[in-house]
DNA sequence: CGAAAATGTTACTGGTCGGTAACACCGTCG
DNA sequence: CGACGGTGTTACCGACCAGTAACATTTTCG
């Protein structure tokens, strides 16, 4: 029996660890965070952290996959609130980038680490593209249910305006071209299902 | 007068290391880089880095100044081929950027700069800031010329896939969303062109 | 309890990086 | 010529950083 009454909070090391690493390459980035603050951060040590991952690029790659994962288990829960409804779960989804976007943290570590890994061969590259493909996929599937004719056209004038949106945040900060985002995204939507619907 | 009959190609060192440097900094990264390299690929020295520039920092805003400027002189260039037109304007601008994605280096600098400039203290990301608000300013006038009624949703609507086309870019290919950036942003424009369009 | 596994602590290595000092070189111009 | 400004070369400093070794401590569990 674990004896977590006094420290709920108190997680493995090992996800301590993660956590404080995704904590600190949001905000300072991956080549800007060294692995002594993030053991630092995680209220550990490099030792620990270096017994569970073999280097810093395989802690990162972690991240990442945990990041993805998150993210399929939001897209799960938006299957169980909007059940087979493609075009509520695309707008809640579009919702929740644009309420996330306003928070201080850009919620989508790939993109930002996409920037800042710059070898084209770091194994987290992979990671980045697997879970764009399957983002990409997930978003032509909720158009074509949503009966949209031109699924993938919607599903990449989606994707690039998220994308677009967390860029500019970054760049133009919050009063930027993003602020307007989701009335942005919802008129994309709206042109598209006004031109036409498929069968069922 | 300068014998530069010899050596047409050979500039001054100081534009050499900028050029150098922003080259490097487009494919290895600005933390990615060191001064020794960008030196070194400037076919000159340390030194003399630091004889023009007081750090890598001052540097690094010179780079953003001179990618803004040569943005300028583009912005120019199509007012002049285009005189009067905002939508002939718009649509060169588009089709530019769709070229140079292709392209391996992203051409705008400013935004990968803004993902890896984590520190919000940091003198580029003023230059960013600052090129970012006249770019939107610019490209409502365009919008405005071209007689779109809500000029403003469409310029941020283009900002938007235009920023989104480079970062989807860098995480998911050529191959996937940004493949079709043209083609959606010039529908973006048609579906404002046919909703209104001003008096004169 | 007691052994084993996991975790923590300290100190270290080898390398990189931003930045500087000292000095040598080389062309220009008076 | 000679002074001088811009440039190149070498060596160095201090800070940081990824990763490791050796040892001490705590936790887990039979």
């Amino acid at each position: 029996m674990k004896t977590d009454f006094c420290k709920p909070s108190r997680r493995s090391p090992r996800d301590r660890i993660v956590e404080a690493a995704r904590d600190l390459f949001r905000r300072r980035g991956i080549r800007g965070t060294g692995v002594d603050a993030i053991a630092d951060a995680a209220d550990s040590n490099k030792m620990t952290l270096y017994r569970h991952f073999s280097s810093k690029d395989d802690l990162i790659v972690e991240c990442l996959r945990q990041a993805g994962m998150e993210m399929d288990g939001f897209w799960r829960e938006l299957e169980d609130t909007y059940p087979g409804d493609g075009l509520g779960q695309l707008r809640a989804w579009i919702r929740r980038i644009a309420e996330h976007l306003d928070g201080d943290t850009c919620q989508c570590e790939m993109m930002s680490a996409a920037a800042q890994l710059t070898d084209e061969e770091h194994p987290g590259r992979e990671v980045i593209r697997l879970f764009k493909d399957a983002q990409r996929d997930r978003v032509v599937e909720l158009c074509r249910r949503a009966g949209i004719a031109d699924a993938e056209l919607l599903a990449d004038t989606l994707l690039l305006l998220i994308e677009g949106a967390r860029a500019a945040q970054q760049s133009s900060g919050a009063e930027g071209p993003s602020a307007r985002f989701a009335e942005i995204a919802d008129a994309a939507i709206l042109s598209f299902a006004g031109s036409g619907t498929a069968s069922r």
